[in-house]
DNA sequence: AAGATGTGTAAAGATATCTTTACGTATCAG
DNA sequence: CTGATACGTAAAGATATCTTTACACATCTT
């Protein structure tokens, strides 16, 4: 159970530093670098944002892993 | 700047009680009533699960207020 | 080689999210 | 009135999210 993410993969699509994103988005490097890395998930207000940011639909970032029985 | 959610008014009309949202989402009651009181915003995680138990475009739900410049 | 840029990481501290326990209020059924 | 059900709230504590500061490594340019 858990939410993992690809921000990773659409900022390189997208030729963005995490640098700039965090700059963009206001946070700091270490918190995009966190989050690109599953060290723990972003806040709601910062998935929100992030969906904002690169304009891609909510489930191509975050995935919601079931529990498997 | 934050988020605020609609979930009281959609599990009001799907006739769920606080009671059976927390047992269904493996939460406590008093998760649910913080959140529904927007006395803070839920976990990604809790808010993708949200979303998938109410069935809803998770901008139905949550919404990212802007900043007022 | 030296400097600039981008990334990975760590540790300490602040604040947010969530649990557990508990009490109060209101409504409805008997 | 009594009991059951649903909701609102509070306080203490655990864990998660995020910041600040700092260091390391790799790549690229000069």
């Amino acid at each position: 159970m858990g939410v993992i993410n690809h921000i990773k993969k659409i900022r390189i699509e997208k030729g963005i530093t995490q640098i700039r994103m965090a700059e963009d988005l206001q946070v700091t490097r270490q918190t995009i670098n966190a989050i690109e890395k599953n060290k723990y998930n972003p806040s709601l207000e910062l998935a929100l944002k992030l969906v904002d940011y690169f304009d891609v639909p909510i489930e191509e970032i975050f995935i919601l892993e079931e529990d498997e029985t």
